[in-house]
RNA sequence: GCCGGUGUGGCGGAAUGGUAGACGCGGCGGACUCAAAAUCCGUUGACAGCGAUGUCGUGGAGGUUCAAGUCCUCUCACCGGUACCA
């Protein structure tokens, strides 16, 4: 550090900002404080402050970094706010990618695990946050899964879990189940060999018998964001309708008739054939005597199982030649297998109505089906009215039937009506199927109903003949738990030969998960092991065997909020739990909004149905933040394929405005491609790793940036530009401190002494305690609130008062800038504080700035003058002017009447304090 | 395919129906320096103009309104999820 610098440069003590040493201060002081742990306080109102768990994958990332920032500086603005805060920190620590790694490595899964816990912890460690260490734990130990084992045999018991066959993707060269993720273009990604359908028995969990309450429990939470909200609604989708029996005809053997649900009954009459799914089992049963249905359904078994594989795909059926019965005409329907109707969903069989669905309209013209119009639109109805088909006149709800039947006493009227229905189908049939609730026609008794009364009278009609029945469907599939991998906890259920499947007795929990094991990747090693799976059954004493599947590792992120607030108990939880639950907020990625965000309100349901927690939601509030995206550099391969460069390898050219015009390689010098803006990954090298970061500009530097860059729910671009920024204004606002700590002593500013530069000074100081505490508390804009003070430090260096209101209004605006910043940049304040002359001390116990109100008046207001709308001066008067002083003001500005020469003035609004808008012409 | 989201200067973004572009980055000009770095000052949407100033401008096309980045309809592109990645 030179010291001949100018004197505004010069520090009193000599040095300058220096990170690396003040973050080590004070989370040296924080720890020695033990300042972040806490328990249950009565006196004091709690604040549950929790960040989605990481999985151990290896190193922190830049998405982790803005989670737990994001997280810490709730906590932090909270405690400050006299809550007591609890920010807890785990281990997602079971899943897939271990197994992987321990391919790849030849390390146990757990060994990796572990090591890499202990990694990622002190990276975490060295950002600061103000997190209770004391209650951290892995999901993979068993004192944690113990108990989702025995929650597991309770609800077995109850019948809230239940096994049967469900089908998954089959890799048949690996001979191994393959998950979605694995499978790519319908090939394992592996072996690269045709991904096969193959049904094996699973375990489930009746998460279905809570839709209805996982819906209605979306009203009671204003702090989630509606997107989440409307994508979970979407997800459960409920939908009301009519179960509908079909009988089936079968020369040879009777068959049990096809039930499917329709939330289209008025639609009814206009059914032209069934669909069923390939596994449904009358599909199975005509496939018996017919080859070429029997091979068709055989190829439908290649490819994977995922939704989007499925629905993508190109709509393919096969005649069963079996017939249906219409339950209302007895026409005889054809019955297709098709590969777009899902066994999973509903019934596995689906009454298909060419005329108004579109998927039917396309797969019935593809395979020559009728198609038969029996709604058409109400603006038809419209038109039979103007052509003097007026219903008032007795022809009641039948109007189509009455024009049809020339019951209308103008016979050009009936002709025009046949006419109109003609028309409408000519126009829109034979374009398109007509998807939209109408009035129907072309169904009899049935004609001239609109939706609702067609659903009653048909629902009505098929209820009373045993044919059909009113219900609710849901959407939502009940949850499949059972993997069929190692690294995960075992399913506590013994199979016995004689009594079945029997769940391990509470006291022979937990079911261990051997760790020390020898993994290939092939074959799991409890699967592998003979010994192992070999047991007594718990009912009979015979000789039985373990489940060898493990639990998907949803199970152990829909609880773990549950445990931090519970350590160490000796139960799942225990009445701690009701003190710090629900969550008050919860933060993580958007990935996350439907999957295990249902889960996680789903378990507390569960936990609540066992009596351990009292509330019915896990979190009021939630915050889901944006990925962390980069810059992507690359380099052409000979063979086609890409070398993707890391962006810190990279120096960017420009034209001489700015514009980015090219990149080179620093190593080398030489051009390299740029590509787009992507998601930080490892397949484009475009990950910034945040240790070298923190190491290189600490890490208040890379929580600033993290914070400042975009709004949390954004996507944010990293960029080390923005990062120096972000240095520079730390080191600006050190020095600020530090010169004014070192100059003077600082007087206690009195309200009634300050000149005008005083008093905007101090108006824009309580100004910005007011957004910051509104961005940080309520609006979670911590990108503006950041900018409102560095505004307030670009002020402050203007600010040259050196007299003693204005020392006092300076040393006022740095104690609150201290404490306002202290939630993103901790370690910065905590020696800034001291700086300014307090003891040391953990600044969450400070108070939050208080506002004073009287700083915030203003006595003049600049209303905008526009013409039209268009802005052509702006005017300055007093706060509480009246709209006539201000038309009459904006009317003489120089412009306005320059622009209104030759026009008359036909309105004038005035927004007092706003805006004053002149409608000319 | 379906569900949800996003789209604003050279770049990240700001603007909760009321002056589009706060703040930061980058660029340009200057000060300091033997020089460089750092730091500081000024300037910076596009187009036209010496200038005052004007015109245009928030993915695209329409609409509502005195007033639209913001509300509505349609559309395009990208991102997330799609039940075994977490």
């Amino acid at each position: 550090m030179q010291d001949n610098q100018a004197p505004i440069a010069a520090e009193p003590d000599g040095t300058g900002y220096q990170p690396q040493v003040v973050e080590a201060a004070a989370q040296q002081y924080w720890n020695a404080q033990r300042a972040y742990e806490v328990s249950e306080d009565a006196d004091r109102p709690k604040f549950y402050c929790l960040s989605m768990l990481p999985y151990p994958s290896g190193a922190l990332h830049m998405g982790h970094v803005r989670n737990y920032t994001i997280g810490d500086v709730i906590s932090r603005y909270q405690r400050m706010n006299g809550k007591n805060v609890l920010q807890p920190m785990g281990w997602d620590a079971f899943g897939l990618p271990a197994e992987n790694a321990a391919i790849k490595n030849r390390t146990a899964p757990a060994k990796w695990t572990y090591a890499n816990i202990d990694h990622m912890r002190e990276q975490l460690k060295s950002l600061g946050y103000a997190i209770d260490w004391s209650r951290e734990f892995a999901t993979c130990r068993p004192d944690y899964y113990r108990w989702e084992q025995l929650m597991f045999t309770r609800l077995l018991k109850k019948g809230m879990a239940y096994r049967k066959n469900a089908v998954v993707n089959w890799d048949p060269v690996d001979q191994t189940v393959l998950a979605n993720e694995q499978v790519i273009d319908g090939k394992g990604w592996r072996s690269g060999a045709v991904v096969e359908k193959r049904e094996i028995p699973q375990w489930f969990l009746k998460i279905t018998d809570y839709a209805q309450e996982l819906l209605d429990g979306l009203d009671t939470l204003p702090g989630w964001p509606e997107a989440v909200k409307i994508m979970q609604r979407n997800w459960l989708g409920r939908s009301e309708g009519l179960e509908i029996r079909f009988d089936v005809n079968d020369d040879d053997t009777p068959v049990e008739p096809i039930t499917v649900f329709t939330t289209r009954p008025d639609t009814l009459m206009g059914v032209t054939f069934l669909s069923i799914a390939a596994e449904h089992p009358l599909a199975l049963h005509a496939a018996q005597s017919r080859p070429l249905l029997k091979a068709f359904i055989a190829d439908l078994r290649r490819g994977g199982v995922s939704e989007a594989e499925l629905e993508t795909q190109e709509k393919r059926g096969m005649d069963t030649h079996l017939r249906a019965i219409h339950p209302i005409t007895g026409e005889s329907l054809p019955i297709y297998v098709a590969n777009f109707v899902l066994m999973n969903y509903g019934t596995g069989a689906v009454m298909a109505v060419p005329g108004h669905d579109q998927r039917d309209w396309d797969f019935a013209k593809f395979y020559s089906l009728p198609i038969k119009m029996v709604v058409v639109d109400r603006s038809v109805l419209d038109a039979l009215h103007e052509i003097g088909h007026d219903l008032s006149r007795g022809v009641g709800a039948d109007p189509m039937l009455a024009a049809l039947e020339g019951r209308q006493t103008d016979a050009y009227a009936t002709q025009s009506a046949v006419q109109l229905i003609e028309d409408f189908e000519e126009r829109v049939m034979q374009q398109r199927a007509f998807t939209a609730h109408g009035i129907l026609v072309n169904s009899g008794k049935y004609d001239g109903l609109d939706f609702e009364q067609a659903l009653e009278a048909i629902g009505t009609r098929l209820e009373a003949e045993g044919r059909g029945q009113r219900r609710v469907n849901f959407r939502l599939r009940d949850w499949g738990v059972s993997r069929q991998r190692y690294w995960g906890c075992p399913i506590p259920v013994i199979y016995c030969p004689k009594c079945g499947a029997v769940p391990v007795p509470e006291e022979q929990l937990p079911v261990v998960l051997p760790e020390d094991v020898a993994f290939s990747g092939v074959q799991s090693p409890i699967k592998a092991d003979p010994e192992w799976r070999k047991c007594s059954c718990p009912q009979c004493g015979g000789p039985a065997e373990r489940e060898t599947d493990t639990f998907d590792t949803f199970m152990e992120s829909s609880w773990y909020y549950a445990r931090y607030t519970s350590p160490g108990a000796n139960g799942q939880i225990d009445a701690r739990a009701n003190y710090w639950l629900p969550v008050d907020q919860y933060i993580g990625g958007i990935e996350h909004a439907i999957m295990h965000l249902l889960y996680f309100r789903f378990y507390h349901k569960l936990l609540r149905d066992a009596g351990m927690v009292h509330s019915d939601e896990p979190a009021q509030n939630l915050l889901c933040q944006g990925m962390v995206i980069a810059d992507t550099f690359y380099r052409d391969n000979a063979d086609g394929s890409k070398d993707w460069i890391n962006p810190a390898a990279i120096d960017v050219n420009r034209d001489d405005k700015g514009r980015v015009v090219g990149a080179v390689l620093k190593a080398d010098g030489k051009p390299v491609q740029i590509g787009g803006t992507e998601k930080m990954s490892k397949s484009r090298n475009n990950g910034i790793d945040p240790q070298i970061m923190v190491d290189k500009y600490g890490a208040d530097t890379v929580r600033l940036f993290s914070m400042f860059a975009a709004p949390p729910e954004q996507s944010l671009e990293w960029s080390e530009a923005g990062v120096e920024g972000m240095a520079r204004f730390l080191k600006r606002f050190w020095r600020e401190v530090t010169t004014h700590a070192a100059n003077a002593d600082h007087p206690v500013t009195d309200p009634a002494a300050l000149d005008e530069g005083q008093r905007a000074l101090r108006r824009q100081l309580h100004e910005t305690i007011q957004k910051v505490s509104d961005d940080f508390g309520r609006r979670h804009a911590f990108n503006t609130a950041i900018a409102a003070l560095m505004e307030l430090l670009n002020a402050l260096g203007k600010f040259n008062d050196q007299s003693e209101q204005g020392r006092a209004v300076r040393h006022e605006a740095l104690e609150a800038m201290v404490l306002l910043l202290n939630p993103v940049v901790p370690h910065v304040c905590h020696a800034l504080w001291q700086v300014l002359g307090h003891a040391q001390s953990v600044l969450e116990d400070q108070p939050w700035p208080a506002l004073d109100p009287a700083a915030l008046v203003r006595h003049t207001a600049t209303l905008a003058v526009q013409i039209n709308g268009k802005l052509r001066a702006t005017i300055e008067l007093p706060v509480n002017a009246s709209k006539e002083d201000a038309e009459a003001l904006a009317r003489v500005q120089p412009q306005v009447v320059h622009f209104l020469e030759g026009m008359t003035v036909r309105k004038v609004i005035v927004v007092p304090g706003k805006i004053v808008n002149i409608v000319a012409g």
